[in-house]
DNA sequence: TTACAACTTAAAGTGCACTTTAAGTCAACA
DNA sequence: TGTTGACTTAAAGTGCACTTTAAGTTGTAA
């Protein structure tokens, strides 16, 4: 007679299993994010399946997506394959705004390096008589 | 006799060189990291030195640094050359956590990149029996 | 069996970075 | 000369994503 285990996450094991806090995983709930099944006392559990789910609901969080988008996004999901356009759109729409966020956001590691790199040298070398940071700038055609 | 011109901008003009809002500008003085200088009738004025270090500014905030990480800066560096290595320190620390970011979301874009392509290949080709999503990012040694 | 940790809920609180409001002064143009 | 728009201040409000609190129930180890 073969029998199957399968692994049974309370909140708390399954906060650190992915991550989050109890608190937060129950805000996730309410938001209709994440909808654990629930033992005969009332107490929630989680499984395999619900950690995939919440780590690719935490790498689309982090690409940019807010709490509603990530709503609509689980909204459509719900509806079926007929909601995958929709879906579509909205991650590539995710995507060109993160690509944007990421251009800029090297840009800015640019001037963070650069302006370190200026400290060092202001610091290690000549002090005196040192060329200023938006000239070093253009040394470097950083401009801005 | 020679003459010079200074560009003197209201505060409103300001703000739209340094892509700003007057009440952030505000914001941003109370909190000490701009200061303006005042006409006689004690509305502010700024001046082209002005508009580089607010987007200077900008750039370090852009790298993950809050409000209060910025005071701190603009503080030792109000003590003059000194505190330099003090803030070296600080940026050093802010290109780290900024470098850990920039990593994890990397890793974000990448499977926000392969769910794009899955739904693709989902919504063109052949429907059914398609592989899930777990299977097909595994195909890529991107997991998780 | 007792005590303590982990769970349950709803509601209020927090932190950050602004944004908006209110009430008033001032400057520039038709 | 009047009226419109830009400025001044202090204080209150907003939006987001949680986090904390309070009051109670339940499961587990000593």
């Amino acid at each position: 007679m073969p029998t199957t285990t399968v692994t049974r996450y309370a909140i708390g094991d399954f906060a650190k299993a992915v991550g989050l806090s109890a608190p937060t995983l129950r805000y996730y709930e309410k938001a209709g994010l994440i909808e654990p099944h629930r033992l005969e006392n009332g107490r929630r559990y989680y499984e395999t399946a619900d950690v995939h789910w919440v780590k690719f609901l935490l790498h689309l969080k982090g690409t940019g997506m807010s709490i509603n988008e990530l709503q609509q996004y689980v909204e459509w999901r719900a509806q079926g394959d007929a909601t995958i356009p929709q879906r579509l759109e909205l991650l590539r729409h995710v995507k060109e705004d993160f690509l944007v966020q990421f251009n800029e956001v090297q840009h800015h590691l640019q001037i963070l390096n650069d302006k370190i790199n200026w400290y060092e040298e202001k610091d290690a070398g000549i002090t005196q008589d040192h060329e200023d940071f938006a000239t070093y700038l253009e040394r470097f055609g950083h401009n801005e």
